[in-house]
DNA sequence: TTTACAAAAAATATCGATAATTTTCTTGCA
DNA sequence: TGCAAGAAAATTATCGATATTTTTTGTAAA
């Protein structure tokens, strides 16, 4: 028995409850409403997402593709944890392979490719720039504009797994972003529209490089925060 | 109502009707009993593989996430297509994936690295340099070659990226092998084990990159000639 | 107090039935 | 002959029930 809803996003139209609820998961787990490691207990799930044991299973194992959700045979499920060590891996990753998209496009785009860079890097400005920053719409415009600088790359795989990279980091960034740390966003994506108009390979990477490492460094230092945080905490739970 | 079956393989040492559909499906896949953009009916693959509807979807799921399968909602699962475009991508990414992979683990690879290389390469000389070619015992020794070579490198992700590709790449490979094409795999594989032994970075990623791309061209050569196989066929019928 | 074992409770993974959706076939009309 | 509409057949996706496995709890012995 289907149940779906009418969706413009997918290519049919239509969303299954697979789909409806592996969209909610992921953005739950992005989002730390279900913490690293926590149990996912199918009984819950259901509750909490209203769907049945086997959408939400076919969900569940759709996000332990992702990297967002672990899986052990007759153990279940579990979100999957997050630490210093994976942070470093996916920034590396990330400066990897967006620096091989970003030269690609820089090669093979065109003025229509040029024109998105121009859209997407106005609305995002808009956004930096306002009085109020909006973090829901800020994530959507920064992705928006980063996709738009290696749109004209066209290696399927490797957009596939840039994908993954930039979702898996996105659970870190909304760490980052709920910190007051001083840092001029809006010059360094300045900076990657100016290197990638002007064509200039090398200077787009180092300008990618060093702003998803700033992006890292400041997380770093948030977690590093957080758990000294975290500490303090529980030696008052001791000393009481 | 679990069923399982005892697993030296996986951490708990079972494994779901899930994991076992998923196996043979990939499988099956790979080596061509399921051809590309066949459509994959639940009824069907039931009775085929003696496992259940939910199963069967969350293993199609995950082959979807390996990009063995596609998925659409509503219209169900197929097979995955081939082509040369995807395999000159699939090179390409393999290339930058364990160039970086190699490098790192010359950079950190300690003795027991080196032996485990060492080991492996014996292993894989002696299917190589002997009068019958087993093709799965080769197989599963070029993998334990190429695994050893990179198992100084920390990152998960690239691993797993890697992991990937190279699974992808298998279902072209085993096209490749198929053929009579000369070639001397032993020697590429020995400048391999030469090159990372004496730690000589750039040397090892050149031996892999050629190493990757021969492969490449053959399979290219063999898909070409099955293509101006398949086009004759179709002409003989129109004749008759 | 710790360890081992058994029983109970909770959770997991799968099954077959079934409502909803898609595809195929049939019929009628221009 | 081709196109459109409707009906029938096939397929898809999901549900709730249930057998199996894991975890928790309770008890006894050292």
């Amino acid at each position: 028995m289907p149940r779906t809803y009418k969706d413009q996003n997918s290519p049919s139209g239509s969303r299954t409850l697979t789909d409806q609820a592996y969209l909610q998961l992921r953005s739950d787990i992005i989002h730390g409403e279900l913490q690293p490691e926590e149990k996912l207990r199918i009984e819950h799930l259901r509750e909490e997402y209203g769907v049945g044991a086997s959408p939400l299973r076919e969900a569940l194992s759709r996000l332990t593709a992702d990297g967002f959700v672990t899986a052990e045979g007759q153990r279940g499920f579990r979100v999957a944890p997050m630490s210093e060590a994976d942070l470093a891996d996916i920034t590396r990753m990330r400066i990897l392979l967006e620096k091989q998209a970003l030269s690609q496009s820089i090669e093979h785009g065109d003025d229509a490719w040029e024109s998105q860079i121009v859209a997407t890097f106005y609305q995002l400005e808009k956004v930096e720039q306002s009085e109020e920053r909006d973090k829901t719409e800020w994530e959507i415009r920064n992705h928006d504009f980063h996709e738009a600088l290696i749109a004209a790359c066209t290696s399927k795989w490797l957009r596939r797994f840039y994908g993954i990279l930039y979702d898996q980091h996105k659970r870190y960034r909304n760490i980052a972003l709920s910190t007051e740390i001083p840092r001029d966003l809006h010059q360094e994506h300045e900076e990657l529209r100016n290197a990638a108009l002007a064509r200039d390979k090398q200077r787009a990477c180092d300008a990618i490089e060093q702003h998803i490492m700033r992006t890292a460094e400041i997380t770093l230092k948030v977690l590093r925060e957080e758990e000294a945080d975290r500490e303090n905490e529980v030696d008052k739970v001791a000393a009481s």
